[in-house]
DNA sequence: ACGCTATAGGTAGCGTGCCTACATATCATC
DNA sequence: GATGATATGTAGGCACGCTACCTATAGCGT
């Protein structure tokens, strides 16, 4: 998939892995790589800042632990979080099904000749 | 719907309407309201500067005409044209359905209490 | 005569946000 | 001790849609 292309979705994306228990960053680009069958394999640059981002605007909260000498921080998410996941969903569906009406083919009247 | 949402895919929104016949840039921007419901109302701003990349991409010709004493500049798909919309197409495609598949709620288990 | 709206085209500059590239550290494997 | 997987992060670039403007004609109302 082209790169960018989730640009606007991403948000949405990360809070739906994360709503089935919390995860930790690096967790987050499997789980996402695991859901598309392989074709979202976001880069840590993508992902680090966007859980900042999200933290910042309190739709997750992060907290540090240690597992096996490496340091992991691992997000949940909040009840904010929740409601902009359930508001993503219904812009998701309303963009997508908008996208689909006009990208869909018309029959094209046959070329004369 | 919230705006820089189409962000991506506007190119391929243009093509789309423009694979029935070549329109010029006002009546694009009515086909798409009209063609999504309502729900698109691209500003000018928006749709008058694609259309120069789309040109310059080669995807889209354009051409001057008069018409009641107004300058219109009326846009016709290209060969490559046709071919990029076939292939934004596939794109969206594969795309609506990895995010599709990423934010469908999966069945939470239910919360020990 | 004047203003307003619809029609028609355009530019300048901003901000968002994803990407590339890089830096750091631990642990396991070879 | 080098490599690769695990794990987190920053800096800088840039694409691109948006806001806010500007110009111009035609038609309508007042």
């Amino acid at each position: 998939m082209k790169p960018d292309a989730v640009r606007g979705h991403l948000d949405g994306l990360i809070l739906a892995v994360l709503e089935s228990g919390p995860l930790h960053g690096y967790a987050i680009i499997e789980a996402l790589q695991a859901r598309s069958g392989g074709a979202l394999d976001l880069p840590t640059g993508t992902v680090y800042p966007a859980l900042r981002r999200l933290e910042r605007a309190a739709l997750v909260s992060g907290a540090w632990s240690t597992v096996g000498g490496r340091q992991r921080r691992t997000y949940t998410l909040t009840r904010a979080g929740r409601h902009a996941l359930a508001r993503q969903r219904a812009e998701w569906a309303e963009f997508s099904s908008v996208v689909d009406a006009v990208l869909r083919p018309r029959t094209i009247p046959e070329a004369a000749s």
